[in-house]
Formats: C-alpha cells, structure tokens, sequence
DNA sequence: CAAATAATCAATAAATCAATTGAATAAAAC
DNA sequence: GTTTTATTCAATTGATTTATTGATTATTTG
C-alpha cells in the first residue's frame, strides 16, 4: 500500500515546528559557532538547565543535533552544515518578508549607522578584498569561539579587549569586522567604536554563519 | 535602546512555525507547482474552504505566500523563488536525518525499484544527458501544472493518459519521467507502467520543485 | 436589488506545546 | 561507597494551535 503524501509532509513539518520556538533558534545559533554542552547552552539562552535540555532533546528528535557524552556533559552539535544552510535560508527569508523583522532590524541598525552610512560589506567583496590583502579582518566575537573555526586571516578582537588593541590595527588601510551572523551585535559595537577613534571599518554583516554556509573554509 | 537578540529569533521562529504543520506543507508543495485560489488548494490538500483559508493566511502572516483577488476567488502564490530553495532544504535535511521518514520513503519506494533496482538520476546527470540529447523526457503532472511551466524540451504525459501515449514514445533511447519532487507517486506510477511495458525507463526523482530551487530555467 | 459564489471571520472544544518544579540517573571525585 | 555535578525525566499548569461550525463580508450574476 502505497504511503499517502500527507504522511511525509507531517513527518517533514516536524522539523518545521523545531524550528518553530525562538529559544530553540537561540540555541541553534550557539551551536552554530561550536559544539557546547547544556550547561553553557542554557546560560548563553536564559533558560534554565531543565528547559535547555528538552528543547535540544526536541531538536535532536527532529535531527537537527546530534549529543555525545563528555565525562559527566552532554556535549550538543548541529548535525551537519546543511543545518547551518537552513538556518541562513530561514533568516534571509524571514528578512526579506516579515514586515516585523524589518522594523526589528531597522532599530537594530539605527544607532550605528547613524550619519554615516556606510553598507555592510557583502562576502563576494569580501572575498575580492581578501585576495587582494587589502582589509585587516577582524574577528570581534569572544575568543572561545575565534578558537574554534574562524575566516583565514582573521585577527581576534573580542569587543571587551578591543580598545586595548587599537595600536595594533593600521589606519592607512580599511578594516573589516564580522561577528557570528546578521543579529550579532558584536560587529556594530566593534565598528562604532573604531569609526569614533578614526579608523576607516566596515562590517561583514552576514559573519561566519553565511561563510560556513556558503561551504568556505575555516582555520582553527 | 538595542534590540534583544530573543526578539529577533522571536520574530524568525514564526516563519519556522509556519512551516510546521503538515497541511501547511501541503499547501505549499502545491502552490510551488502554480499560483492557485482557495478553492483548488483545498480540494487538492483535503482540507475545508474554511481551514484551508485560515492555513493560507497563517502563511501570508510569515510571509510565505502572497494573495490577490481575482474577480471573487482569492489567488495565493508562493512569494518568492527562496520559498522553494527553503522547502528543497527541508526535505533535503528531513531525508538525510529523520528516522521516520527515511521509514516511510522506504515504503514509498519499495514497491517500484523492487526487483531492477534503477537509481533515481540525478539534476546533474540529467542536464548532461539532455544536452547530449540522450534520452525522451516526460513531464507526468496533470496537464494545468504542464502549462504552467515546465522542463525544457519535456513531453506532457499525465499519468491517465500515458497508455494511450505509448506508441509514440521511442523503445531504443532512455525515457525520464519527473513530476513535482521526491513526495510526488505519479512518476513512480509512470515509471513502473512503462517499464512493464517494455520500456528503459529512470525517474528524476527530484522533480520540478528542485530545478527551480537550483535556479534553472523552465518553460511555457 | 436579490441570489449565488468565494472566501473570511468568530467562537468553541480538543489537542499540543512550553516553563516550572522536584525527583531520578549517570559519571566522576573524594 | 558516599557525595558532587551535569543532565534528564515526570508531572503539573497555563498558553498556543488546530479543526469545526455557523455567521459575515465581498464580488459577480440574474
């Protein structure tokens, strides 16, 4: 007996409903950068241990994540990159359509861009800049994360320490500063800062989420 | 005052939402073929006018779908091109992953490959054989879904009327029959019927709906 | 303008989901 | 072997989601 097409779909909207809890996108989103385990999920979410671990036992029913025992942790990670392209497809989506997203990015925005108006930078021109070793790239997400995977080239500059860095980075050339992804706010601090010290910055909006997704490589 | 990184992922797990509901999925699966009114998409999902209309506008609200009038029917059609690429992931993630489904792809599978075990081939190997002229491609979706776009080069043989096509159809070259994507029987129907008939036969089993995603071109 | 058609709205009840709490495991440290 | 630590389980409660029903709103037809 053949199995009906409304069978699949409801096994597929499984995933769907995973995807469908703004704490377990938070979570995602972690795991994005590194595998961790739920203690640190929880603290990085504001969800309590007990929460944090039903809703990565919901995404790891859905497949989404898979868990290893380490010693006494449950060490959680995204199952493979496509998780990482479904949750930049989500977001470019969600950009483009949600009016509400908009609004949301639009106040994100607002404060640093202010005056001066400059475009993020996009990862082709990224890419263009790189090869040309015309950009010192900035890494601003703390330095944890830097450690586990980060743009070749790229120099850590987690935003707490970045003022005691500033006499290192040069001011005759632009400098390019990314963080985990479009909603990571790291890369706006980052770049105000550096812009009221005088330096030339833009950012890579899009961050290591859309570089990994693209399927271009990390150093460690 | 910055925008919280929950409230975005708040705003995006609506889209998730949208998407976690089988029926919804449905909708969608059929409005990627061709924009529709309510009516049909009821009848096709074997949902009520009343439910199917609260679905749909549950869709519009994530911004999947938009809607027109047109005279006293109300016409949805997917937004954008991205709609599909994020439904092709999801399956894509949902195949490779999902426990379940791989069970009831199993099944769903089971009774056409039985015996001859032919590989489903792939876009690529499908482009390569097309311009080489290589094999007879078969369009098997109802013939509204034909006109609506599909496969250049591709013959319409909707599965009620392939018998009555058979003569015409070449014994000495490989004939590739697709419909909709992977959840869609009519080609395994095709498939099955002419490989009993004598046929060399293999599907492109994921269909229309991941051409478009891949961006190439269909035609009237 | 009345009747018919296509879709939406509003209200309800059943089902599912989410956060909290406290108890239960499993592994490591003592 | 008891204690500590990290996580999961189970039960509860409140919040959302879903399907159904019947009423209501637009639009066309007669």
């Amino acid at each position: 007996m053949p199995v009906s097409r409304q069978e699949l779909f409801d096994v597929l909207s499984q995933l769907g409903r995973a995807l469908g809890n703004g704490h377990r996108l938070a979570l995602l989103e972690h795991l994005a950068q590194k595998e961790a385990p739920v203690e640190e999920l929880a603290g990085a979410s504001g969800l309590s241990i007990a929460n944090a671990s039903q809703h990565l036992q919901h995404l790891r029913r859905a497949g989404l994540v898979t868990a290893r025992r380490d010693g006494r942790q449950m060490v959680y990670r995204l199952t493979d990159e496509r998780i990482l392209r479904l949750l930049t497809l989500l977001q470019e989506v969600a950009e483009t359509h949600l009016a509400e997203m908009e609004r949301l990015m639009g106040r994100l925005f607002a404060d640093d861009d202010a005056g001066e108006t400059l475009e993020p930078m996009t990862r082709v021109e990224l890419q263009r800049a790189l090869e040309q070793g015309a950009v010192t790239l900035l890494d601003v997400r703390p330095n944890a994360e830097y450690q586990a995977g980060h743009l070749p080239g790229a120099l850590n500059a987690p935003i707490a320490e970045l003022e005691s860095m500033l006499s290192a980075l040069p001011r005759d050339r632009e400098i390019v500063a990314y963080c985990r992804g479009v909603y990571c706010a790291f890369s706006h601090d980052a770049a105000r800062l550096l812009r009221e010290r005088g330096f030339q910055v833009r950012r890579y909006q899009a961050g290591i989420l859309e570089w990994r997704a693209a399927g271009l490589p990390l150093v460690d």
